[in-house]
DNA sequence: CCGGTTTCGATACCGGGTCCGAAAACCTCC
DNA sequence: GGAGGTTTTCGGACCCGGTATCGAAACCGG
């Protein structure tokens, strides 16, 4: 057991093959066609784990082995974008001062996101339960959200990652993202870009924070 | 099935014995008892619900005749507060623009919590499992909270609750307050107020929205 | 005493998630 | 070309939370 098993997806990187050993399937991709597909057919809730490892030929172990939980796969089409914050926090313009370079980055990655790239579970075919297992499912990814902004506030105001006011302005800055980004979901077809549903709800926020964080 | 079945707590009110019927055994309060005891003798993840009926002497089904999920236990002692929420809005002053009379309702509302009423998934006996099913199990306590807000604000601003700026503000809010009070309650003994923190967490965000909300 | 009503509880079922052990498929080194 | 070593896969079993069903228990009124 060499790596810690992180919980969440313990799907190792499909370039890390260093040594022998059996050879990986490429079955993660089958798999999240297989889900997929029978989200489409028969919904969320209908489809088992079972049905998904059998459509995709592989064990039902082997799901787990890929993905962490059932929920994962409601946010197949999200959680590209997320994995992205790191980098773009890092790469957010230092001579900014930070509720403004924070803007900036979260605007890039909005930007980024590919415009049709919703979540299956905010479909109107999808039943309330379903929603409900997606927003539980993205409280770690909120959690982790909230913790990347967190540290980066603290790394460029000069507070620390503990200081209440750094908590509370990271938490109301991811709950206002969040909050966007959903409206923006779920708004109908002819929804406008995401960066800017996300620039609206945000700017409040770092508005309300920016004569503490800027301080220096 | 007279009642839609509410999904969160299912639990008729004590009170609302009208007609006949197999009189409700006081369950419900043994039932808590039990689940206390068996958390601080062997920890939340490793009591089954099964120990928790067979400790209060009933069957299985009865807990879930009173709870609508074990992770309910871990809010026994936040919940009190949150069903004072709406009352407290309602009861916010008038002739304060909204942004502070939805202060001033928040710190009525932590200042009339138990300083000692803390749930358990944040005693540091716990595992991180637990507080991450704390957490899960909190999520339709912040939505609730959240649209409690967001109607509050439409009320008194003259939006309307769907409006993007309202739902922002609610969830910033929202998420501001919960980490205010998290905060608390992982603080040692020697914390200070609730309603301190809760302030503390809350002033900016509220801020930050004041020029939108308080237009007229 | 007799329906009517409500709660209780036993049983069964479903499905997600974990664990274990063995077989399969590759590697490298001898 | 084997002989280890390593990693993945897979079957099977297990645990537990949550739901549904159905009959029995415990009260009411008449």
């Amino acid at each position: 057991m060499p790596v810690p098993k992180a919980p969440g997806t313990p799907a190792p990187n499909a370039s890390s093959r260093n040594v022998g050993g059996r050879p990986r399937r490429s079955s993660r991709a089958t798999l999240e066609d297989a889900a997929s597909e029978l989200f489409l057919e028969q919904g969320y809730a209908a489809t088992t784990i079972d049905q998904i490892a059998q459509r995709a030929g592989v064990g039902r172990n082997t799901f787990f082995s890929y993905f962490g939980a059932k929920s994962d796969l409601l946010w197949l089409d999200a959680d590209p974008t997320l994995e992205l914050l790191p980098a773009e926090l890092a790469a957010a313009p230092a001579d900014l001062p930070p509720t403004a370079a924070l803007a900036a980055a979260l605007h890039e990655l909005a930007s980024r996101h590919p415009h049709s790239a919703l979540p299956i579970a905010l479909s109107q075919r999808e039943s309330m339960a379903t929603l409900d297992e997606f927003l539980r499912a993205g409280l770690p990814r909120f959690l982790a959200v909230r913790s990347a902004i967190a540290e980066f506030l603290a790394d460029r105001s000069g507070r620390t990652a503990a200081d209440p006011i750094v908590r509370a302005a990271a938490a109301a800055i991811t709950a206002a993202v969040a909050t966007g980004a959903g409206d923006w979901a779920l708004a109908g077809s002819e929804r406008g870009p995401l960066a800017d549903a996300v620039d609206l709800a945000v700017a409040p926020v770092l508005g309300g924070f920016a004569s503490l964080l800027n301080a220096r």
